[in-house]
RNA sequence: GGUCCGUUCGUCUAGGGGUUAGGACACGUCCCUUUCACGGAUGAAACACGGGUUCGAUUCCCGUACGGACUACCA
């Protein structure tokens, strides 16, 4: 039986794609691939009041950038259009009506504020109220009460949600391929809500219905959903359909501390958490995303794809295209990952150190000739871990110093070095090729002469032409500045550094 | 509180009844570079605890501790 792999994610558009969901994307993608499987998405935007303007788009766009796109679904269309949950309501209602038929869904009129005051009091009491076996018979619902009163009630038009009929007895199993076999006791588990009383589908009916019509065979989601498996198994076996195979995914936990990755953590430890900025439509509240942050796309996928799973060998960079070919679910961890910033960076050095020159130069250093442009990529690559800081450290290289390492000024500004600037910048016009090499040869050639040592002059000379004691090498960077700016460079600094004593 | 899940260096993790417990990030030192960065080398750094099972347990089992998720007419 080696039914085609389908697998789905299935985000709800109630605001930006958290990191997590990214993973879960990128997980059920590669799984996908990998079996020459199928790639859904779906909308779950059963809940009308969490709806967010943009937020599906949103997805879509953060998915896109990442090359992880759905084969079929929102957005790309397919044979079960549509793929938005609210545009498939009418089909929810008759499965929900199936289980009512059939005794294991039944009628709840009690109110919102009823069931609250139900917890208020099972919590005064110090245990916690269940909607279940036990308690449903003293509840207003259509097993506690006699037919005609439910006609009654339904009649006048009474709000009602549709329960699952829990049974009182039993155990449920199933084996995640994360975690193995997983058991829980119908005893503990409550009747939920399968309809609300807007006539929308709870996540649960929405969920099972569709991973059944739309062919599912794998659920890969998040470790939160875990407590909810049983459920779902208990609803596919209510309609008598087979259970896809299941993978809970371990959580993205916060850097510091404990606890499940958030927004808050973000802000905090200034890093993203989201893929790309995102705008709150209400608040107008702007949140950092990878993409804007600088990360590229092939390392944010490559630090995504290792927390919670590796491949069991020591390579550690992987193309998307490796990702596929390596990935299973059988190597997926359990314990949660906390997210650590740290590593992302240095995934996204190695990816920038790859990355085309050329594309650097004209994307962060557009108003310069692309041989300058590139030049300057060349210079500062190694340096930077994401690509906007070249076109900051040009910016810096470009201006003149107005302030002078201190430090060095301190220990190396002495007579000698004195003497060996003005030497330098008395031979450097008489230098007649502008290049590295060339720079040099004068150099060393005027120091000689006046039996100068190099390593006395050389941090003094790099810090009167950028004001700094650490930075690109030096021969190079004077090639990039140019004859006369070096030469104005080096008469500025030789009239400022005698003041700078004191 | 209840249910479920988890626990190897600070972090991501490999491993698995007998290993000097391996790699990567971060950190230290050294080399390269008269600088810095990159690169290379190297160092420090871990099997939560207690019981079993076993000739032997970090690995298997059971407890405990700790952590987490869930506990809505949210997903």
């Amino acid at each position: 039986m080696s039914q085609k792999v389908r697998v789905r994610f299935a985000p709800s558009p109630t605001g930006p794609l958290h990191i997590g969901g990214v993973r879960t994307a990128l997980y059920n993608y590669l799984f996908a691939r990998k079996t020459g499987g199928t790639f859904i998405l779906r909308i779950e935007d059963t809940d009308q009041t969490r709806f967010v303007p943009g937020a599906e788009q949103y997805i879509l766009d953060s998915l896109a950038w990442l090359g992880i796109s759905p084969d079929e679904g929102v957005g790309s269309d397919g044979p079960h259009a549509p793929y938005r949950q609210s545009e498939r309501k009418a089909l929810y209602k008759q499965y929900a009506d199936q289980l009512l038929k059939e005794g294991k869904a039944y009628y709840a009129f009690d109110s919102s504020e009823e069931l609250d005051e139900m917890r208020a009091l099972f919590e005064s009491k110090g245990s916690a109220f269940q909607y279940n076996a036990l308690t449903r018979v003293k509840l207003r619902n259509s097993l506690a009460m006699s037919p005609a009163e439910v006609d009654a009630l339904l009649a006048s038009d009474t709000p009602y949600v549709i329960r699952l009929k829990v049974p009182a007895k039993g155990e449920i199993r199933f084996q995640d391929s994360v975690r193995d076999w997983v058991h829980v006791h119908t005893s503990s588990m409550d009747d939920k809500v399968l309809m609300k009383s807007d006539g929308m589908p709870t996540y649960h009916l929405a969920n099972v219905v569709d991973d059944h019509i739309m062919e599912i065979t794998h659920v890969i989601r998040g470790e939160e959903w875990l407590p909810s498996a049983p459920l779902h198994i208990l609803l596919y076996q209510s309609f008598g359909w087979q259970a896809p195979q299941f993978a809970h995914l371990p959580l993205l936990l916060k850097p510091e501390g404990n606890g499940k990755l958030s927004k808050r953590d973000a802000d905090l430890g200034g890093f993203p958490v989201f893929p790309m900025e995102w705008v709150d439509p209400q608040t107008g509240t702007v949140s950092k995303g990878f993409k804007q942050e600088g990360y590229l796309p092939a390392a944010t996928l490559n630090f995504l794809a290792f927390l919670g799973w590796n491949p069991g060998t020591e390579q550690e960079l992987f193309s998307l295209a490796e990702l596929v070919d390596a990935f299973s679910l059988e190597r997926i961890n359990k314990a949660g990952a906390k997210f650590d910033v740290n590593k992302a960076k240095w995934f996204n050095q190695q990816y920038l150190k790859q990355a085309d020159i050329a594309e650097l130069a004209q994307a962060n250093l557009p108003s310069l000739p692309l041989k300058d442009a590139e030049a300057f990529v060349h210079l500062f690559l190694d340096r930077v871990t994401f690509p906007q800081e070249i076109g900051q450290l040009v910016h810096e290289f470009s201006n003149r110093p107005s302030v002078f390492d201190e430090a060095v000024m301190a220990n190396k500004w002495n007579l000698e070095a004195k003497n060996g600037l003005e030497v330098i910048a008395a031979q450097l016009p008489a230098c007649t090729s502008w290049e590295a090499e060339g720079i040099k040869q004068t150099i060393q050639v005027a120091l000689e002469e006046s039996g100068i040592k190099m390593g006395k002059v050389m941090q003094i000379l790099r810090v009167a032409l950028s004001g700094n004691g650490a930075g690109p090498d030096l021969m190079i960077s004077m090639q990039l500045w140019g004859k006369e700016e070096v030469i104005e460079r080096l008469h500025a600094a030789l009239s400022v550094f005698p003041k700078l004593e004191s």
